[in-house]
RNA sequence: GGGGCCGUAGCUCAAUCGGUUAGAGCAGCGGACUCAUAAUCCGUUGGUUGCAGGUUCAAGUCCUGCCGGCCCUACCA
């Protein structure tokens, strides 16, 4: 029996504003992962959600005078939208501040990683906002450098000096958002998690060899090499004094009370990521289906493949934080508990495929500058096709990559000229001198076809599952440019002339190309693959093996043949640029 | 401060462990063809691999220094 499959992308900062960068890191490879996956029948699942609490929503909140779950709720909605235009096809799409079942859930967590010894109590002392009455994070403090007197100074670095600094020693430290807000140092304490028994940990350390094998240099070089056996792992704080988040619990897996923890909020990034599972859940209950299949294995068992696609920001969560979160839940004892029992665990992932950065033409998004692209009106305009195949081509999957107008207008054209008139060149061709029926193949095999096919395909599938999905695209278009060139030996234009029965058997062969091109492009451009198969009246495809493909009979009655994607103006591109950088250009 | 990445044809990118004459696509140029969205197919121009050294039988690849661009540093993919 095949192993389940579960898919995540990075869970969204319901206060971000999304942008193609955020899309092409970690949601279109991971869709175009699920749809091939769905295609050949796997047993997948693609989950989500937004990520809900931390400082940043209450204070984007806070300054909007909006309530923190309706802002959330407005975030979510946001990139929910997003997610739909562009196709993302989430199996659920959910929110870390709804309380059932993620809150009770996270709960769980904390207490179990409690239990089983790896969360200590650790005295700080932290700069405190007597106006907003709450401790601020380094990020969202200033004051005066204490390295080169600069007043300008943010928490973590002075612009001026470039020192890296620690927040706690500025002078004059005052509020980001509001310079009136002057801050004081305050003691306080907080929960940590103890990452420093990760990598050696019996339960943790035998995946982490075989993950390292399966990592891209990238994710590896920075989770092993800096971080395991470089600066080393640490404990770092799992819970903050917040008025929005997931509330400390104040009673033990005992019974025993746990005190003083009135105010306290488990923190983001332990939060967040137990998102998964409880998006998870969520599901599970409302197909009526076992959440546990994706997410428990049995001793022994192999259990599901965890794959988390994320932004190279995300590494460190991804790849020692929360695994460590998951293999820490084991606890002896009979407890009344949600997660793994007695003999199972959680799984841990199988891979972190993390992309690099998009820039958009050499660039950093940024919405603030007007340098960025909007979304929903791209899409609009240019379609979700047009639109995932360029992104899908530009994909930073090892080195940071640019949005590039020109380069989109190549793609597309590219697009439209090898598969779009691919297509239309036979069916015209059919519909004009064969009745619009599939003629006979006659005395003729269709073994170049087949093979060619059956070796597109296969390289297709293998460069999905190595997460190279560039290479995966490249190879249907290919097998359109394999068409174009069977087309071209054969000549059916002149057969026609002469050999009107050679002619039908030449493009029986030919139209052969297009229901395995619907195949190929379906985990990439649903869309047009629907559409190519209307125009050869197919039904839409269900899921099954790849290989045999499927083969348009003599007789067959195709669709109406139309232009499949649309070639894109240089004036078109040109007023893009123009708008982009506010000038002509030269 | 610490760490990492990148620099290859006009443009976007490849090149497994160091191993043949550094390859594709686009653009350009020449040709063939006419079924098709001026498309397709064939041929072709174009490189001192950022610079300077070093190791090696052999360097785009490894080492040192420099120049230029970018990113991460655990809370903004």
């Amino acid at each position: 029996m095949t192993r389940p499959i579960l898919v995540t992308s990075a869970l969204p900062y319901a206060n971000g504003q999304p942008h193609f960068g955020h899309l092409v890191g970690a949601y279109l490879p991971a869709d175009v992962f699920v749809r091939y996956h769905r295609m050949i029948g796997s047993d997948v699942l693609y989950i989500c959600g937004t990520d809900d609490h931390g400082v940043a929503n209450t204070l984007a909140a806070e300054k909007e005078g909006v309530p923190y779950r309706e802002f959330v709720q407005r975030g979510w909605d946001v990139w929910n939208d997003v997610c739909g235009q562009l196709g993302i096809s989430f199996d659920n799409f959910s929110q870390t501040c709804r309380e059932v079942p993620h809150y009770a859930l996270a709960q769980e967590f904390f207490l179990r990683c409690k239990k089983s010894g790896h969360i200590v109590r650790r005295d700080i002392e932290q700069l405190y906002s007597p106006k907003t009455n709450r401790f601020l994070a380094d990020r969202y403090v200033v004051g005066e450098c204490y390295v080169c007197g600069h007043d300008d100074a943010r928490g973590d670095e002075c612009p001026k000096c470039g020192s890296w600094l620690e927040a706690n020693r500025l002078k004059n430290p005052r509020s980001r958002t509001d310079p009136e807000d002057k801050l004081e140092l305050r003691a306080a304490w907080q929960f940590e998690l103890d990452l420093k028994p990760f990598s050696e940990d019996p339960l943790v350390k035998p995946w982490l060899t075989e993950f390292r094998k399966g990592l891209k240099t990238n994710v590896s070089k920075f989770v092993f090499e800096k971080m395991i056996e470089g600066e080393g792992l640490e404990s770092r704080p799992i819970t903050r004094d917040l008025p929005w988040g997931v509330p400390v619990p104040n009673v033990d897996l005992d019974g025993q009370p746990i005190e003083d923890v009135d105010g306290k909020v488990l923190y983001v990034w332990f939060d967040a990521p137990i998102g998964y599972i409880s998006s998870t859940m969520e599901w599970a209950e409302r197909e009526n289906k076992d959440w546990r299949r994706y997410w428990i294995r049995k001793d022994g068992e192999d259990g599901a493949r965890l794959v988390h696609f994320i932004g190279k920001d995300n590494i460190a969560f991804h790849c020692i934080v929360f695994p460590s979160m998951l293999a820490w839940q084991q606890v002896d004892g009979d407890y009344s508990l949600t997660g793994p029992g007695k003999g199972e665990q959680y799984v841990l992932p199988e891979n972190v495929p993390a992309n690099e950065f998009f820039n958009l033409e050499g660039k950093k998004f940024s919405k603030s500058d007007q340098w960025t692209i909007d979304i929903g009106p791209f899409i609009e305009k240019y379609g979700v096709d047009r639109t995932r195949y360029y992104l899908i081509a530009a994909m930073p999957e090892t080195s940071d990559s640019d949005f590039i107008w020109r380069d989109f207008k190549a793609r597309n054209d590219k697009l439209a000229n090898a598969f779009g008139n691919f297509a239309s060149r036979i069916l015209k061709f059919v519909a004009k001198h064969f009745d619009n029926r599939v003629p006979a193949l006659g005395s003729e095999t269709l073994d170049r076809v087949t093979n060619e096919v059956r070796t597109r395909t296969e390289a297709m599938a293998r460069a999905i599952e190595e997460y190279r999905f560039r290479n995966a695209l490249d190879e249907f278009l290919g097998l359109a440019e394999d068409g174009n060139q069977f087309l071209q030996d054969t000549q059916p234009w002149q057969l026609r002339k002469t050999d009107l029965a050679a002619c039908g058997a030449a493009l029986h062969q030919a139209l052969q190309y297009l229901p395995a091109l619907s195949a190929l492009a379906q985990p990439f451009v649903p869309g047009l693959a629907a559409s190519l198969r209307t125009q050869l009246n197919l039904a839409p495809r269900g899921a099954g093996p790849l290989l045999p493909s499927e083969r348009l009979a003599e007789g067959h009655a195709l669709g109406e043949a139309s232009v499949l994607v649309a070639k894109i103006p240089d004036e078109v591109i040109a007023s893009e640029l123009e708008a982009l950088r506010g000038t002509p250009e030269d």
